[in-house]
DNA sequence: AGTGCGGCCTGTCCGC
DNA sequence: TGCGGACAGGCCGCAC
């Protein structure tokens, strides 16, 4: 489901919600996730107060003053505020109670999530060791996007969604930035020229900064931590708009499988 | 080392 | 209305 928009909208949602509160108690429902939850996780995040919550990538962070708390949502995974009365659905996979009778609840019909404790003595955890950088930071530039890209050979559209070059741009945002970058999606990274890499880096920021502005894209299961939608959708460009006519050109945006990923670019507009 | 593919899961939608 | 198949926004692990 959510890409770093969305991830980011579910965390400035329930940090102001969250902060100072401690974990009264835990129900894992099923721990069946991406990677199990440990047996031991109830028993790691009870009494403990929440200080921040902080995303890298498309992961979430709860800080609980040293030791952390590792989620990520997958495809299908959801985060709620709620009532602690609130009825049980299916897939509610974790509970945390949190003090003053707030719920925070863990939803995931595929399981393609994790919920993962990250103790403060492992200063690095596997999951999030060796990403690349940020693309709303500084260290995530143009210099450094064509640096890496020299000598590879997959598409570029690829490249930008391996979180080793750069983190959380995911399937809907790569083609976005594409379109708005002028770049093919099939063209090979390392063929793609400096100036070109410094519109894509551009292209990028702007429309990871848009999306998390509108509150993310809706398509299909998309919510905020209260239910709400995001507003992204409307300004989507070429993504699932196979058939429809490019908005700059009235070309009919063409859709196509790279990397087992659906893609959508307008053939005129991008080369 | 970089690349591409399979697989993890359930839900939804589309065509027959 | 029912059924099978394709597809879905992520990403690790593996073979080449």
């Amino acid at each position: 489901m959510p890409e770093l928009p969305e991830v980011e909208t579910i965390r400035r949602g329930v940090e102001p919600h969250v902060l100072g509160r401690s974990i009264v108690a835990v129900t894992v429902r099923d721990a069946r996730l991406r990677w199990p939850i440990p047996a031991g996780f109830a028993d790691y995040a009870r009494g403990r107060s929440i200080a921040a919550v902080r995303r890298r990538g498309k992961y979430l962070i709860f800080d609980l003053g040293g030791d952390r708390i590792l989620l990520h949502l997958g495809m299908s995974g959801r985060l709620y505020l709620l009532n602690p009365d609130e009825p049980l659905r299916r897939h509610d996979h974790v509970d945390l109670l949190l003090s003053g009778d707030l719920l925070l609840r863990f939803h995931d019909p595929r399981r393609f999530g994790a919920v993962l404790p990250w103790p403060a003595a492992d200063s690095d955890h596997v999951l999030v060791a060796g990403m690349g950088p940020e693309p709303l930071e500084d260290d995530f530039s143009t210099a450094y996007l064509f640096r890496e890209s020299r000598g590879r050979s997959a598409a570029v559209k690829n490249f930008i969604m391996d979180g080793r070059v750069v983190v959380g741009v995911g399937n809907i945002y790569a083609s976005e930035a594409l379109f708005r970058a002028g770049i093919r999606p099939t063209v090979p990274a390392g063929r793609v020229t400096l100036p070109r890499y410094q519109k894509l880096v551009e292209a990028i920021r702007h429309v990871l900064l848009t999306a998390i502005e509108r509150g993310g894209t809706t398509l299909r299961d998309f919510r905020g931590s209260r239910g709400e939608s995001g507003y992204f959708q409307n300004e989507l460009t070429v993504y699932g708009r196979d058939g429809e006519r490019c908005r700059v050109c009235g070309t009919p945006i063409r859709r196509l499988v790279i990397g087992q990923r659906a893609s959508y670019y307008c053939p005129v507009c991008q080369k």
